[in-house]
RNA sequence: GCGCCCGUAGCUCAACUGGAUAGAGUACUUGGCUUCGGACCAAGGGGUUGCAGGUUCAAAUCCUGCCGGGCGCACCA
């Protein structure tokens, strides 16, 4: 990419006037009157036994002269121990603008990955529980990584792991029998399971005498056979139905989807395997595994009356996922919380023999300004509910801006829109930072919200559309955009690979979402003081190129959050 | 008790992983529709980066010790 080959001209010059080893670490100048690419010299200095400032200026003195430069910058000066290159606006432009034409969607992409396999599981939902926002955040996370990575070059699959077959799910089909009002209401049938198991664990705590009644439920699952088994079968494909129209909903697709009660008689008899082996051993009736030796204190496994607990099935997952797959790695996407129980899962795989690459990537939990969520005090936001008053909001807004929309193309809009709201609050901040969920503050659509990159996008398109085809017959002059906003717009789509890259590396899709919203500010000032379409005709078919690169680029970073552009708002 | 995370403007968050004057959004004050879409733009005030030491040319960032908050540590997932 352009940056990139700009960077090794440099190195290569700098190499012919004073020899050096080790890598040039380039940053950008907080302000564009400083330049626009910089040089550190403090590392370089070392070596050479000199004082940085100095270094510095001997070093622009000599590349100022350089040859092999001279087309690429109109500028290279010392500031303190900065070196600081100023680029030639026609040459950036064109490498940029080039870059993008020819990369178009896949513009921003690299190959760091080398074409490793990754398997990448999130989503891990309980059928019958229900969907609140703290699994919208691992869904938007899981999804951005996923697609980061691809765009890094890794052969990503994403995948996941539904667990169907646990206490939860007996506690959920007592409730539902006892409650037949549940099974004639209009919602998802796989909604309703979700409040009728809040309900139950709300009705157990208080009455701990029909724990006995939801164990043999229980039983009657395990055994499978009879009427509560049928109902489990019943039930948990209405889950599943109901996780999936979610799925379609945000727009994210698995290439495999683990049940836990497919995984089950696989995991038991590794867990017999490993008792065998003595990685697992009997200690207070219960089947564990004694990891002190390793600081990872003590993991049940089996429990003392003989049932599964939830490593079992983990075991037979993980086996599984390298035997099938080939994978170079594997990365699972769960909550902070689980941060130590997943140190003892993979202690145990390490044991095992799987001496593969496995990655726990944690985020922290979302809570409500009233406190944290506990299905048990009702005190929840569902997936649905926040969407549906995030819909409601947006539709009234657009149906006041276009009266002349019909519904259809309203509810499309607004149903993009609200889902892009719901994904970028959860990616804008970083996944170790406890997201405080405010229903109010995310209607508002102001500022570092969904909605302003989407508006930006539309305006962007709304220029393209008016200007008409004709206007990109040709070739553009690119010289024409003098403007400096113009050269800040062109500095800015040029670092995107950058972005990607380093947001890929540090499994960070906020750098990305920051990035875009500063594209999108930058375009809105360029916007307000420069006219495109009123342009003399060579200018504006340069300005309108720069317009079409821009929102590539946004487009591009949208793909890579999961976020549809906006057909209009 | 042990381990992990967080603490930066009134509030919510950044700071390219040790570099230039700590920046955005929001809220507040003010200005801008004869303008390619005002869900917009511009300007202003607002900081002892929790506290105290240390490491070095350089610390919000690294080390040590405190203070405050959160989470996790045997039959939940």
């Amino acid at each position: 990419m352009f940056l990139e080959e700009l960077k090794l001209k440099i190195k290569a010059s700098l190499e012919i006037i004073r020899p050096f080893s080790g890598e040039l670490v380039f940053s950008y100048p907080p302000n564009s009157e400083l330049g626009d690419l910089s040089l550190a010299c403090f590392e370089l200095a070392k070596t050479q036994q000199k004082n940085p400032a100095e270094l510095a200026r001997e070093l622009a003195e000599k590349l100022t002269v350089d040859q092999g430069l001279k087309k690429y910058f109109t500028d290279i000066k010392a500031v303190g121990p900065y070196l600081n290159f100023f680029i030639a606006v026609a040459y950036l432009a064109a490498g940029t603008i080039g870059d993008i034409k020819t990369a178009g969607a896949r513009y921003g992409d690299n190959k760091k990955g080398g074409a490793k396999k990754v398997m990448i599981e999130y989503s891990n939902g309980n059928t019958h529980k229900e969907h609140h926002i703290g699994h919208l955040r691992n869904i938007s996370y899981g999804d951005a990584i996923y697609r980061l990575l691809a765009a890094n070059g890794y052969r990503a699959i994403p995948v996941s792991y539904i667990n169907d077959f646990g206490i939860h799910v007996a506690k959920t089909i007592w409730n539902w029998q006892r409650r037949s009002s549940y099974a004639e209401r209009p919602e998802p049938k796989g909604y309703l399971l979700g409040k009728c198991y809040a309900e139950a664990s709300r009705e157990l705590a208080e009455h701990p005498e029909y724990k006995e009644e939801v164990g043999r439920i229980m039983t009657e699952i395990e055994s499978r056979y009879g009427a509560n088994y049928k109902l489990w079968r019943q039930s948990r494909q209405w889950s599943i139905d109901y996780f999936f129209s979610i799925y379609q909903e945000l727009n994210v697709s698995f290439r495999k989807i683990f049940y836990e009660s497919e995984l089950l008689d696989a995991g038991l008899k590794l867990v017999a395997e490993l008792t065998t082996q003595g990685i697992l051993r009997k200690s207070e009736g219960a089947l564990i595994a004694d990891l002190e030796k390793y600081g990872l204190g003590i993991l049940p496994i089996i429990r003392s009356d003989g049932t599964a607990l939830y490593p079992v099935a983990d075991l037979a997952l993980a086996s599984e996922k390298f035997k099938k797959y080939g994978l170079d790695e594997s990365i699972y996407i769960v909550d902070v919380r689980q941060s130590l129980y997943f140190k003892q899962l993979f202690k145990i795989l390490d044991l095992m023999g799987y001496r593969k690459s496995l990655r726990h990537l944690t985020y922290d939990f979302v809570t409500l300004p009233e406190g944290m969520m506990a299905s048990r005090t009702g005190n929840v936001i569902t997936y649905r509910e926040l969407k549906a008053k995030l819909l409601e909001k947006l539709m009234t807004e657009i149906t006041q801006r276009h009266p002349d929309w019909s519904v259809d193309r309203v509810t499309d809009v607004a149903l993009n829109l609200a889902i892009s709201t719901m994904k970028f609050e959860m990616l804008k901040v970083g996944a170790e930072k406890i997201i405080t969920f405010n229903v109010e503050e995310a209607l508002k659509f102001d500022g570092y919200t969904a909605c302003y990159l989407q508006y930006g996008y539309v305006r962007l398109q709304s220029i393209v559309r008016k200007a008409g085809f004709s206007l990109f017959v040709g070739r553009p002059d690119l010289s024409k955009l003098t403007d400096g906003k113009e050269k800040a717009l062109l500095m800015k789509i040029a670092r995107y690979p950058e972005v990607i890259a380093q947001a890929g590396a540090g499994y960070n899709p906020s750098e990305l979402t920051k990035y875009l919203f500063e594209l999108v500010q930058l375009f809105s000032d360029y916007y307000h003081e420069v006219n495109i379409l009123k342009a003399a005709t060579a200018v504006r078919r340069a300005r309108l190129t720069l317009v079409k690169a821009i929102a590539q680029v946004l487009k591009n970073g949208f793909g890579i959050l999961g976020i549809k552009e906006s057909a209009g708002m």
